[in-house]
DNA sequence: CGACACATGTAACACGTTACATGATTTG
DNA sequence: CAAATCATGTAACGTGTTACATGTGTCG
């Protein structure tokens, strides 16, 4: 749901042909989004159908253009939609949805036990990614770039996916941890303190 | 990509017909997927063509069965695919790939100063709704339910519901802190003190 | 009766994924 | 020359969204 405005935020900056955009599209998000080729196309077709990119005129592209090589651009209503969206944080409703949450939340309405277990069992999943994203992280050096020259805007990309997939790991940890204590609370309303896990239903 | 198992899972505990099984995944997600009525039935559909769900025979239903409804089960693979995804939190891998995230990436290569607009803007904007959600949060209270009878389930979906985006949006507003520091850095590498917001890094 | 919740569907569409087909250009 | 990379597409499929059609039971 985001390939066509990121193709337009892409073109918004410059007219590109579609290998241009995977390969870009790919490099700023890390490794986030692995596209695959043909998407770019079906996709630029309908963008095209809906009269946000058009095909850059031949006449404009002066020296030794490839044949096979087509530059699409944005046209008006184009350069409208990819900045209108980049503004477009207020109406940013749409809920997370994620494998974890909605696993969870089913698993919450089962047995005590079993609920625990499935939380428990996402932790220390979650635990061992962070850990190993924690270790590749240090690997990878938070620095300004090594003499790398290519690592320009790359890294800066790799950097900031690292860092999103590391805080969102935290932050389901926390969940987990609150969904135990919730559960447990809920199971066990009126008595007093459970010394460990109590299997009370 | 989770409503199929999610109709799994409920079907685990009990046969149910369609209309049951929308309602009751709402409850537990809290608000979180309001889900469409037709979808569940084209779901069971495709469910029922892959042989994980049967309609339960009518043999079965002993009272006052309303003719229209029609309740399904699990069969035997399919028990095995709800318990399957449910451990399943291996090969959880499915990497991120939400509207704000994409937003920064895309946005991170433009100018510094429109870049740090941008990552502003949505701190400013996710700050506002987390205020907001924490304000509900109090309202509805985090204690033990009231004398609401119903409230049973239903309130625990909404607590971890609330309680997931809570953290969630924490984490972003990290996050967009880390981008911030990350952009400043990326721009002015050799660079001493920028006046403001050093990056520490 | 009329409104509303209950209950089951159909049709059309948008989007992402996968796999496959086809060539040209570059490079070892 | 052979292989890899660059470059553009087509076809089929799964899934989620929206809108619409249809009918029954219940309750004020």
């Amino acid at each position: 749901m985001a390939v066509k405005e990121g193709l337009l935020v892409l073109l918004a900056e410059q007219p590109r042909h579609g290998y241009e955009l995977k390969t870009e599209f790919e490099r700023r998000t890390g490794t986030l989004w692995q596209l695959n080729t043909g998407q770019v196309y079906t996709t630029l077709e309908r963008l095209q159908r809906d009269g946000l990119v058009e095909m850059a005129p031949a006449t404009e592209a002066p020296p030794s253009t490839d044949e096979r090589r087509r530059p699409y651009r944005l046209t008006a209503a184009g350069q409208e939609a990819a900045q209108a969206w980049l503004d477009a944080r207020a109406a940013d409703d749409a809920p997370p949805r994620d494998e974890l949450i909605m696993k969870i939340l089913l698993a919450a309405h089962v047995e005590l036990d079993d609920a625990l277990h499935v939380v428990d069992a996402h932790r220390h999943t979650l635990l061992a990614r962070l850990q190993q994203l924690r270790r590749r992280q240090r690997a990878n050096g938070t620095g300004t770039e090594g003499p790398d020259g290519d690592s320009d805007g790359a890294s800066l990309a790799q950097h900031l996916c690292d860092d999103v997939l590391v805080v969102r790991l935290e932050a389901d940890l926390r969940w987990l941890d609150l969904c135990a204590d919730r559960l447990q609370a809920h199971h066990a309303p009126t008595k007093s303190k459970p010394t460990k896990t109590r299997g009370t239903s």
